[in-house]
DNA sequence: AATACGTACAACCGCCCTCAG
DNA sequence: TCTGAGGGCGGTTGTACGTAT
């Protein structure tokens, strides 16, 4: 059964805002708050506007502090790390960068970034020749059948995400991302990957990377290592999860926020994964151990700031699992980090 | 100069989730 | 417990602008 419209689409402007309508807008909003009903909104201002509509001109271009283009290297670096960590969550990736909306990331990331990083498609054909069957640019078609997945079930999201695990596997210096060591790809997922891009024909609907059972080695050299983050317990079923834990040399102090549908939320919910509350940064040379949890960690570190990805599948406690997306970042007087994770049931695509 | 093609980004669509009643 | 309105979100489209032919 279809829902009631919002609004009557009938009688409702739609297309470009006019500077008009930005400063009728705008000046309601800066002297009388949203109301807390967008769609009330256009109403009382005498808007010939869908209220959703009004919703996204503010929050993508009206609101203070909204930065628009010139994406930093840095920038990029957290949208990548992000996006091969938790995918097309745009609205959890705009979070860590202030300033940044959803929609600005999602563009710059279909239109420039994604090329930037992998490539044309053409270049990736050539680089799967060897040991593939050139299938990929029949994609775009498939979109009126299977708008969000590959015939074997993996999303095209989780197929590009590894496309772009290997591609950066080979790049020991790109020029973008600048001293960034990336994880090796299981070879079991390696091969699961090139399945996927092989097997035009696979009925196969329930296809799932296993995640590999130990840390992954690397070399990046992380100041960090050997000391010792204390995160609290923290409600993971959160909708989103923001942490900040604070080091200093030899005493630890934490603080640890989460934020419920917006709401700050201390209450007690430790994921088995954080045995002791305990976040060892062990001396594997910059991946990570985690509470004895299996897990995969990725990190870059550019001397001052490092981020880090990882993903788990103990991200469980009280027997439920937790198909939730979070991310966490943590600051210390010599790095800082961003962090995001996936939920065990989010891994199965990676 | 005209046209075709490519790119960037604002805006829309429609589904999903939350929560009040 | 159920229902539906409102908000949030990701995917997609429309269009202005730039570049190539």
């Amino acid at each position: 059964m279809g829902r009631a419209p919002c609004c009557d689409k009938a009688n409702v402007k739609k297309g470009p805002w006019s500077p008009e309508e930005d400063a009728k807008l705008k000046s309601y909003i800066d002297q009388y708050g949203t109301g807390g009903n967008w769609i009330a909104l256009p109403q009382k201002i005498g808007l010939k506007r869908c209220g959703k509509s009004c919703r996204l001109r503010w929050l993508n271009y009206l609101r203070p502090n909204i930065k628009h283009g010139g994406f930093s290297e840095e920038e990029d670096n957290i949208i990548c790390s992000l996006y091969i960590s938790i995918g097309s969550r745009w609205s959890i990736i705009a979070a860590q960068l202030p300033g940044r909306t959803d929609n600005d990331i999602k563009n710059y990331w279909n239109t420039r970034l994604k090329k930037k990083l992998l490539g044309r498609r053409k270049q990736q054909q050539a680089a799967a020749a060897a040991t593939t069957v050139e299938h990929d640019h029949h994609h775009h078609q498939d979109h009126q059948q299977s708008p969000t997945s590959t015939s074997n079930g993996l999303s095209n999201s989780a197929l590009e995400r590894l496309q772009l695990h290997m591609k950066l596997q080979t790049l020991n210096q790109n020029p973008l991302l600048h001293n960034m060591l990336w994880p090796k790809l299981h070879p079991f997922q390696e091969k699961l990957l090139l399945q996927a891009m092989n097997d035009e024909n696979s009925n196969n609907n329930i296809m799932q990377l296993p995640l590999l059972p130990q840390p992954i080695m690397m070399e990046s050299p992380l100041s960090n290592i050997g000391k010792e983050i204390m995160i609290n317990p923290t409600n993971i079923a959160s909708e989103t999860m923001a942490m900040t834990a604070t080091t200093s040399s030899n005493t630890t102090t934490t603080t640890t926020t989460t934020t419920t549908n917006g709401i700050l939320d201390h209450s007690n919910c430790s994921p088995s994964m954080m045995n002791n509350n305990n976040i060892n940064v062990s001396s594997y040379g910059g991946a990570f151990q985690l509470g004895g949890g299996d897990f995969m960690m990725g990190n870059l570190d550019n001397g001052t700031t490092s981020s880090l990805v990882w993903w788990s599948n103990e991200f469980e406690t009280n027997d439920v699992n937790y198909d939730r997306s979070g991310s966490f970042s943590s600051s210390s007087n010599d790095s800082s980090w961003d962090c995001a994770l996936r939920s065990s049931d989010d891994a199965g695509l990676f």
